[in-house]
RNA sequence: GGCGCUAUCGUCUAGCCCGGUCUAGGACGCCGCCCUCUCACGGCGGAAACUGGGGUUCGAAUCCCCAUAGCGCUACCA
């Protein structure tokens, strides 16, 4: 008798930036998938991006997951028999395995400039012409490769992939999926900085890791004959696939922190709750058979059925999570209970004591403690419009000044008043404005009027995740007063401010 | 542009695999009414969808083909 291999499904989001409402759905049906069949779930951390991930970025994925209560059984901070689960602790494997395709010729080295790619990616190409590279170094001699290396010529390594015929897979969820291996691009598996891609080391961890059944989002179709064949290059059974449907905005597109708020810590401070969001998140693109509308992570697990998983994109709707919400708030708890949430969530002596000494030299009553701090507990703080607007910044100024705050602030790491302040400092300089006349916007937007607790230490208070959110507000609310900035014009300021402010940071 | 995936109310969806029971069901949102010291909750009701065209069939939301649309991928990002 042969045994059935345990299930196991990993979740593999990589550390750069905010942790993501999509990598949260993922996570779950991973999950739950792995525990309706007994299995486990894994969580990797895909930091093979040196130039953008962060440890910051990673500890708030487990944060966030933590949080949301979707437990993993292996991971970086865990442990696990198959670690180390964090990849850029594992070049040397993806070095080796690397070396094996090379010696076997199913890879090969690749010496082009990063300017000759560019040239050959932006050349318009014929209808029978292969997507991305074009084969330059396909076929080097052993001794024009050797020349190369000795004269110390950067190189990747590519992988080889078939000009004839077509790769024919099987997703769990759907039909045959068929792509001729023709446009199938001959990607990069190792980098010059000699750390893989995702190609090379999700298959080489999957497979070492004894991942069983790969659910990702549809994004990836694309790639899998890539995966395929790097599977089949190794000779190693390849997992099943399971594409799930990917998260979108309201227009429809991809799910985007441009056009909602994705970051998961967002929506614990705007005071959701974890059960109501992976309620909601479960009702994406899935129905329980009995039709139950509320249910817990267990209620899924219990009954989960891969086939009832529905293939179109799903909007992801804040009403109605806010609905959901609203529900577990009065259906599934007591007072007692309320306030004990309530406490956990940011109604803590904690909180207070940082609040506290920004709030007492501006109180003359007791009475004015709760109005003149409200909005540290609130979502969206209330306001015109017009009061974002002075003499000196008029509402297109304004916008503009908040849009690029919004992206300077994306890249404060360690979030707290100093850095803070001199992330708000450098906007004000760069725009050629007085601090004091800069600021006053971000009071409106963050606190919702002109004159409130110092600045700096509320947006320490506030945390990043919940400034950013208000300023997009704020944003939100000059475009409804006739200051919209079009897709046009922020690209024009995205350009001004990628010169101005990148150049010298 | 190329390749791929998808397609039921504005949104999440049931139904589709195993055609008739679908005058297409539920939920969010919206509107109206009721409850009520206000508001909210709750209750009741309403407007609102099978993308289009061809087949197959006695019969199609359900099966097939084409068109269209949306989305994704098309990086030394994942």
């Amino acid at each position: 008798m042969t045994e059935k291999p345990v299930v196991r499904t990993r979740v593999a989001p990589s550390p750069t930036g905010d942790p993501h409402i999509g990598t949260a759905c993922q996570a779950l049906f991973d999950y739950v998938f792995a525990k309706s069949r007994g299995g486990q779930f894994v969580l990797r951390i895909e930091d093979t991006d040196r130039a953008r991930s962060t440890p910051e970025s990673e500890a708030k994925i487990f944060e966030a997951l933590r949080w949301l209560g979707i437990p993993w059984d292996e991971g970086p901070d865990v442990g696990g028999p198959y670690g180390p689960y964090r990849q850029s602790e594992r070049t040397e494997i993806y070095r080796e395995h690397c070396r094996t395709l090379l010696d076997k010729g199913h890879a090969y080295r690749c010496f082009c400039a990063p300017e000759r790619l560019e040239t050959v990616r932006n050349k318009k190409r014929g209808p029978d012409e292969r997507p991305g590279y074009d084969g330059h170094c396909r076929n080097l001699g052993e001794e024009e490769i050797r020349r190369r290396l000795d004269a110390g010529v950067p190189f990747v390594v590519r992988m080889r992939v078939p000009d004839e015929g077509e790769c024919v897979f099987k997703d769990m969820l759907r039909n045959e999926v068929r792509i001729p291996w023709h446009n199938v691009d001959e990607q990069v598996l190792m980098k010059s900085d000699n750390f893989p891609t995702y190609h090379l080391a999700n298959v080489v961890d999957d497979r070492l890791m004894r991942i069983t059944h790969v659910i990702r989002g549809e994004e990836w179709i694309s790639s899998t004959p890539k995966h395929l064949l790097l599977y089949e290059y190794f000779g190693w059974a390849p997992p099943e696939f399971c594409h799930l449907p990917l998260l979108r905005n309201p227009d429809k597109s991809k799910l985007s922190k441009r056009k909602n708020p994705t970051s998961i810590l967002y929506y614990r401070e705007a005071g959701f709750l974890p059960e109501a969001i992976v309620n909601y998140l479960g009702q994406m693109a899935y129905t329980l058979a009995d039709g139950r509308e509320m249910f817990s992570l267990a209620d899924m697990v219990e009954t989960f059925d891969p086939r009832r998983i529905g293939l179109g994109g799903p909007v992801f709707d804040i009403a109605k999570l806010t609905w959901l919400n609203g529900r577990y708030l009065r259906e599934t708890m007591d007072a007692e209970t309320l306030l004990a949430r309530l406490r956990e969530w940011k109604l803590s002596d904690d909180v207070w004591a940082r609040i506290l000494p920004l709030a007492q030299p501006r109180i003359e009553k007791l009475s004015d403690l709760v109005p003149l701090t409200a909005f540290f507990f609130a979502d969206r703080p209330q306001y015109a419009a017009e009061a974002l607007i002075s003499k000196k910044l008029d509402g297109d100024a304004t916008a503009r000044l908040l849009r690029i705050a919004l992206w300077e602030m994306e890249k404060v790491r360690d979030w707290n008043k100093e850095t803070v302040q001199a992330c708000v400092a450098r906007i004000a300089e760069k725009e050629d404005l007085k601090l004091r006349d800069a600021v006053g916007p971000f009071f409106v937007a963050l606190t919702g009027s002109p004159s409130s607790t110092p600045l700096f230490d509320t947006m320490a208070i506030l945390g990043s995740d919940m400034t950013r959110r208000r300023l997009q507000y704020a944003l939100d609310a000059l475009a409804e007063a006739g200051h919209a900035l079009s897709s046009k014009k922020t690209k024009e300021i995205e350009k001004d401010y990628r010169e101005r402010y990148e150049a010298t940071s």
